[in-house]
DNA sequence: TGTACATCAGTGAACGCGCGTTCACTGATGTAC
DNA sequence: TGTACATCAGTGAACGCGCGTTCACTGATGTAC
């Protein structure tokens, strides 16, 4: 049973090849966009040839639903057991907003999402959700503010990121939104 | 002077179809996104053969500032007049959510315009200054503020679009945002 | 004002390229006996 | 446990297609005289 070295593939080397596609390929949709970015330079970038890609995956549409979800659980899993506001520093800050490729899903690819198949926006409305829960461990919070909370942090970054590299309107946004979302005395 | 009839083309009618083209592209591509849809079919429906594009444009690239300017434009001029709380309930209607065409390029251009060249991204700049322009009518507002109505309004639309269709979750996140954002007796 | 010529908006064919997807093939894995 | 065969993850060539861009051409507009 040696390693390594040519060896083809057991089952659960492929299942875990395939997380690897997933990955990948939710990095990169957020660094690019989902039109940004082929089928083979994907595969190529997990270290594989593009010919495989369908034994895995149905459709590029079908990837993207889960590249969508696997996002969404990396996030939720990041920042579990954060408290709200540390959790709208790191949201509000330029590390998540120059890194979308690590960042939120939602905010690199909500926009997009409205233009693809039901399948991926399927994937959107629970990624929301989980966020929501997120939000929601908050004492004293209610669904309706964390959901305020939300659309002001996926907007501010939105808007950020729509300006020029380092233009002073990007970090006046930040800025502005972390005063808005945290205690005075804390931003 | 005829005309009509195969008339070729006065200066000043090129310089009107060129402004057509412009709008006939910043409506397409709030609608479809700028990877959504073509050269061609952009000339063909703003009633032309794709040839002459670059008789008019440099390059698509070029193209995409030019109509995220005019559908900003636009915007500033369809709610020029118009007061704070009246633009807040409007931008978060289900009309504007379901019209991303004729409504705010921000919302349905920003998160792509982060991947877009400086060019374009000068464009959204000088729009994000322009709408809060618009916010900023509003008597006792800051600076501040204005970003973060403007933040929260933007992240409203996304993640509302990026919701499936009929969602229940989509109206409700107008839904929210309208009462955080509104004066509680008018949401 | 009238004539001769240059300009240039718009046409439609053509270009090279990269895309998503399909396919015949390979060979180790996994299974039936 | 050992042998024979089926499975299937991964390869790399090939497909048809639509993209952004280029080009030779047309003919009315606009200009020089």
């Amino acid at each position: 049973m040696r390693e390594g070295w040519k060896m083809k593939v057991t089952k659960a080397q492929a299942q875990a090849n395939r997380a690897r596609i997933v990955e990948t390929a939710s990095t990169l949709f957020r660094e690019r966009g989902y039109d940004g970015i082929g089928v083979a330079d994907l595969m190529g970038a997990a270290g594989f040839t593009h010919g495989g890609f369908y034994k895995h995956f149905e459709s590029k549409t079908d990837l993207m639903a889960q590249a969508a979800r696997c996002g969404i659980a990396q996030t939720a899993a990041n920042t579990a057991g954060v408290d709200r506001n540390a959790f709208v520093k790191y949201y509000l800050s330029r590390k998540h907003r120059d890194n979308p490729g690590e960042g939120c899903t939602m905010a690199a690819l909500g926009a997009d999402a409205a233009r693809q198949s039901e399948q991926v926006k399927e994937a959107f409305a629970v990624g929301i959700e989980d966020m929501l829960a997120l939000l929601a461990l908050d004492a004293g919070s209610t669904r309706a503010g964390s959901i305020g909370t939300l659309a002001h942090l996926v907007g501010a970054i939105v808007l950020s990121r729509a300006c020029p590299e380092g233009s002073p309107l990007a970090d006046e946004i930040l800025r502005a939104c972390r005063s808005a979302l945290l205690p005075t005395a804390e931003s």
